[in-house]
DNA sequence: CGTCTTTGACCTGCGC
DNA sequence: GCGCAGGTCAAAGACG
């Protein structure tokens, strides 16, 4: 079944494996297991429907919600990756647009604070998105890990909330190996605080370090033809999200001659790149990034 | 000097 | 009980 790489592939692709874990996720009893380490969320927010959590998430997103620009949605029918559970669950896919919003609004999932809790215990919303929702997500985070996953080429960086010490704030990044690209965001538990505190420092963020030194690395299994794990695009899960806009804008900038990434794995649409798209975030990383170096 | 990424080791849950 | 795989920690080094 590695044939037929259509949208519809991306999605089977996905569902193999990636999506699998989330099935996965889906399993568990909404209500003894979201709400076993979030009893604040017992009460009236939610109670014994397990829709007014989504029905309030949908809520946030609406205002930015633009279906004419989602760029990666699963809709097929007779996919496993069926988002009608996605839906009645806490997990959703959305697109980049969403994908701000649902970081703005933080999502109302917590895990405990225990140290090493996961699996079926973690409530999480999955967030599908391209770079430029990767880079819209205006929260400070901080990486803390990076791990292969098994079926992926491409690994998966763990991020905390660095904004405020005690935030319980955590996201994991991937980039689907079905569609480069495309990241798939993971978080879990809601900020503590409230939004943006701009970044305090700059420091060490503007890095590469090892990542062309060492290791050819992990090279796995996920069938598709694109990207050999090293560094695959500039726009890779290993990348800062201010690398990230720094890239995009670079690429603005030289966009008068081509737009298509060295390394030919990532090609942002022209139309994406356009003054507008970058006003969105001028007003937070402009000063991170035209005051920096390039 | 403070913050950040990188990275290997460690811890834990889960399936067999 | 064992091994695997995912998730986290913490030391080291880089950057502004
Ligand atoms: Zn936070």
């Amino acid at each position: 079944m590695e044939e037929d790489w259509g949208l519809e592939a991306i999605v089977r692709g996905c569902s193999h494996d990636q999506y699998t874990a989330i099935n996965g996720l889906l399993d568990f009893n909404f209500q003894d297991d979201l709400f076993y380490d979030f009893p604040d969320f017992q009460g009236d927010e939610i109670s014994t429907d397990n829709s007014g959590f989504v029905n309030e998430l949908d809520d946030f997103c609406k205002p930015f919600y633009d279906p004419a620009s989602q760029i990666f949605v699963p809709e097929q029918t007779d996919s496993p990756v069926n988002e009608v559970k996605f839906e009645q669950e806490e997990i959703k896919v959305v697109d980049q647009k969403e994908a701000s919003a649902v970081a703005a609004a933080s999502p109302k999932v917590a895990t405990h604070a225990t140290k090493y809790k996961r699996k079926n215990q973690q409530k999480r919303v999955v967030v599908q998105v391209t770079a430029e929702g990767l880079s819209s997500d205006l929260w400070a985070w901080r990486k803390y890990g990076q791990k292969p996953i098994k079926g992926s080429p491409y690994p998966r960086s763990y991020y905390r909330c660095s904004s405020s010490k005690g935030c319980l704030a955590r996201k994991q990044v991937e980039e689907s190996c079905s569609s480069p690209g495309t990241f798939i965001m993971t978080y879990s538990a809601e900020h503590n605080h409230s939004q943006p505190t701009r970044r305090s420092s700059l420091a060490g963020t503007n890095r590469q370090k090892f990542s062309a030194l060492k290791r050819t690395s992990s090279g796995e299994s996920c069938v598709s033809s694109t990207a050999t794990p090293k560094e695959h695009s500039k726009f890779s899960s290993s990348s800062t999200h201010v690398e990230v806009v720094r890239a995009l804008k670079k690429i603005k900038h030289e966009k008068n001659d081509t737009i298509i990434d060295d390394d030919h794995e990532f090609v942002i649409p022209d139309s994406i790149l356009t003054d507008e798209f970058f006003a969105g975030f001028d007003d937070d990383l402009d000063g991170l990034v035209s005051n920096s170096s390039f």
